[in-house]
DNA sequence: AACAAATAAAGAAAAAAATCACGATTTATT
DNA sequence: AATAAATCGTGATTTTTTTCTTTATTTGTT
C-alpha cells in the first residue's frame, strides 16, 4: 500500500498533510506548490513530485483541491489502517504520548500502557489504563498487539526489550530510548533518535 | 566545525556513538565495521565511508579504537560546544525532555521551562525551574538564550511561537507539536514529526 | 614460513534524491 | 482579443548517497 514511498517523501506528505487540514480548518480551497514551498523552505518542483506520486492532478494557475490531496495523502500513508499499540513505561514521555494529540487519525491506536512502579498501575491516562509490565505478554496475545512503543529509561531499555521480546508477540518496536537495542532479526526495530534530531538542528542551522 | 556533515552521516554518527558508549563501559578496546554494521543492520563499507569523514584510520583485522572513534564523533558533532535553551510547555513532554537522560553531554542545556498554568509555576524539575511564559523574553535577553524547545499543544502552538519570535531573541525553534509554523525568514525551526516518524516506521515495516 | 581469514581503504558503479529548465495551460488584466 | 503572470507537468541534469569491487594489510593457524 504505501510500501514503495520514500522515507523522505513520506516525511514530506506528512508536513504537507499538516498544512492541508489547516486550510481545511480555514475554508480555503485550493493550494499551489509555490505556497507549500515556501512554508515549508523546499523546492516547489519537489512538492509537484511528490503530489505526482500520489496520482493527484492540480490545475495549472490554480493549484490542487485541499480536500481532494488530504485525502489522497491518508490513503496513500495508510490512515485508515489501524495499528494496535502498547506504551512500555508509564513516565512523563510515556504520559505524553498516550495523550499525544490524535495518533489515533494518523492510524496509530494506543491500547494501554505498562509500568513496574506499582503507584501507577490502574491509573487511567486519556482512557487507557496503566498495567503492570507483567501483564503483557498475556495483553499482548489477547488483544493481539505487536507493537511497543519503548520509553523506560535508558538503562532499563535492553532488558525490558528483551523481556517484551521473549515473553510476547511483539515484533515491532518503537524506541524512544537512547539506547541502541540487540534484538534478534526478526523483530523490527525504529529509533526515534531525539539525540540525533538536535544534532541535526544543532548542525543545519549554527555558525 | 560540523556544517559540512550530511544529516544522513550525523544520524548515524549518534547511533555509533551510542554503541561506542556502550563498548566503553563494557572495556571492549576496539570494534570493527561489521560488528557496527550488523548491529544497525546497514552496510558496512558505509559505516566506514561514515568514518573516514571523521579521519580517524582503523586497523586492518582488528577494527576502530573505540575511545578516540568515540571522542572524534563528539568532537565532529560538537558535542562540547554548549547551546543553551528553554523548554516551552511544561507538559508531559516538556517535561520528559527537561528530565532526559543527558542531553547535556550533547550539547544541550536546557536552562528553564515555561508555562501559563499558574499550578505549574515555580515547580523544580530536574534543578530546572518553571515559569510563567510572560517571563520568557526578559530571561532569554538576561541569559541570552536563542533556542525554544515547542511542547505546547498543538491548538496553541502557532500563537506561543509568535509570541516568543516578536518579544524575544529566540532564533531556533525546535518544535515538537504537530503543527508546521509559520514563521519569519530568519527564524530556523526543526520540526520533530512523530507523525511522520510512525508513518516511516509503519510504511516501512509492516506488510 | 606459508597460508587463510578478517578487515580497512579507496575507487568505481549504481541508485536515489533534489534541482533545474522549459513547454503547456489557465486565469486575470489591459 | 491580446498579453501577461502564475502554475502545473515533466524530462534532463546534477548532486548526494549507497553499494559493490578490488587491493592491501594484519593477525592467527598450520
Amino acid at each position: 500500500m504505501s510500501k514503495n514511498i520514500p522515507e523522505k517523501v513520506s516525511n514530506r506528505l506528512t508536513l504537507y498533510h499538516s498544512i492541508l487540514a489547516e486550510y481545511m480548518e480555514q475554508g480555503i480551497e485550493s493550494i499551489s506548490s509555490p505556497q507549500i514551498s515556501q512554508r515549508l523552505g523546499i523546492d516547489d518542483s519537489q512538492v509537484r513530485k511528490d503530489f505526482k506520486l500520489l496520482n493527484n492532478a492540480g490545475k495549472c494557475r490554480v493549484g490542487y483541491l485541499v480536500s481532494e490531496l488530504k485525502d489522497s495523502i491518508e490513503k496513500t500513508l495508510g490512515f485508515a489502517t489501524v495499528k494496535d499499540a502498547f506504551i512500555v513505561g508509564a513516565g512523563h514521555l510515556g504520559l505524553a504520548l498516550a495523550k499525544y494529540d490524535n495518533f489515533n487519525s494518523y492510524g496509530l491506536n494506543i491500547l494501554a500502557l505498562f509500568d513496574n512502579d506499582p503507584h501507577k498501575i490502574d491509573i487511567q491516562v486519556n482512557n487507557k489504563q496503566i498495567f503492570h509490565i507483567s501483564k503483557l505478554p498475556n495483553l499482548a496475545q489477547r488483544l493481539n498487539v505487536e507493537i511497543a512503543i519503548l520509553t523506560v529509561p535508558r538503562q532499563f531499555a535492553q532488558q525490558v526489550a528483551d523481556f517484551i521480546i521473549q515473553s510476547s508477540q511483539i515484533k515491532y518496536i518503537w524506541n524512544f530510548t537512547p539506547a541502541v537495542l540487540k534484538v534478534p532479526p526478526h523483530i523490527k526495530v525504529w529509533n526515534e533518535n531525539l539525540i540525533a534530531s538536535f544534532v541535526q538542528f544543532a548542525c543545519k542551522d549554527f555558525e
